[in-house]
DNA sequence: TGTACATCAGTGAACGCGCGTTCACTGATGTAC
DNA sequence: TGTACATCAGTGAACGCGCGTTCACTGATGTAC
């Protein structure tokens, strides 16, 4: 039986894991701009080469994690779209869950946010997961709008009010203004969130109804 | 008299600005990724220790760019605001701007949406003009509610969303999905830009008026 | 108006560094017999 | 159960590169007299 230490290093099975959860600490700690194939390599305590035997090169690895922030992501979208008692609840609670996601996963979030890194315009899985996103709010928009509880007509313009909320919060939830925003009226982020939620589905639910 | 050769590379008198046009138009055009001070000096048409006579160092640069930024947007949010009739046309208006700016300044706007590059939240500057943003915001919120036209109460969360839709919008401009989105209904992205404001005014002032 | 000279704003070579990636290697593992 | 061997997943040295920054220099400019 090989001692533990030389079982930590060679062959422990999960090295794609190990570089994959590294490169998210290092995003979180020092933020992408410490982000380097060597750098994640030494963190995860293996050799400048070890990581080629698990992605084909730097951009793949980041790939591989903006895929699974994407992933994550809609899971999360759609727990909180079940969750959630009417179609409205529903769109107050992705923008919520869109913010929750940002503040508990802010390395994938900073990841996902630049797609010159990740590439995530350019990636299929990615790709198709946003479409499932937006699908996810239309869907919901148009359950709303059979209710009687969104105005009739095109549901693209609250489908992108929705999203942009979601994405605009959690930007300013990630990169510090809302904290400090919120932390100035005795409040705080997530606070701050939810009132902004339960403020846009008041605003929806005494929108006119017909055209 | 010297050449006109000569005189472009030496004591042109205006390399600072230069420098500072290079550094936005590879933004714009290879994105951050592709901006380094070597590259920009390569870009502008000097060598590489040109820059040091006019930024002390590459931080500087991006500094000095963003700061100019955050001016911009400001003196553009506030123009929205005072052509507008109404406190709500206003909200609407600055929305608009926000993207308007991000899609005709897109280098400022991709170098200011990165913390740890243009280093926003630690410049007095970017921070004050952030203030003087939400300061324009608050009151125009203030004005609404007095008028009878925004629902009364604290005016953070509808500061926020106001804030949040346009950073949103302006990311989703930026990025591309906005522009695929509404290509996909025959629209473009200024026009859906558009009716994301208009819907927001509209279910504005239907919100409820009394707590 | 012409000349001397201080200052400004460039040049371009040089530095050390960390990077992405490659490669010959080797230790560990698992399978066939 | 024990042995031979193919394969897997590491090592670590090496490569060439572009980077930020420095520095001794030099050409251009503007001012004093």
């Amino acid at each position: 039986m090989p001692s533990s230490e030389t079982m930590s290093t060679y062959h422990h099975g999960a090295l794609r894991e190990e570089l994959m959860t590294a490169c998210l600490q290092l995003i979180e700690a020092e933020g992408i701009g410490a982000v380097s194939l060597r750098r994640v390599a030494r963190e995860a305590g293996v050799s400048p080469g070890a990581p080629y035997h698990h992605f084909p090169d730097r951009a793949a690895l980041l790939h591989a994690i903006t895929a699974r922030g994407f992933d994550l992501l809609v899971t999360e979208l759609r727990a909180a779209h079940d969750h959630a008692g009417t179609p409205v609840e529903a769109l107050g609670a992705m923008i919520e869950a869109y913010v929750h996601f940002a503040r508990v996963h802010t390395g994938y979030a900073r990841l996902m946010y630049r797609p010159e890194l990740s590439q995530s315009t350019k990636d299929p899985m990615a790709e198709a997961l946003t479409q499932e996103g937006i699908q996810l709010a239309t869907d919901t928009v148009l359950a709303a709008q059979r209710e009687g509880t969104a105005p009739p007509g095109d549901p693209a313009p609250l489908v992108t009010m929705v999203w942009s909320l979601g994405a605009g919060l959690a930007m300013l939830a990630i990169d510090g203004p809302m904290e400090s925003m919120s932390a100035a009226r005795g409040s705080n982020a997530t606070e701050l969130t939810a009132q902004v939620a339960a403020l846009f589905q008041q605003m929806l639910r005494a929108a006119p109804k017909v055209h």
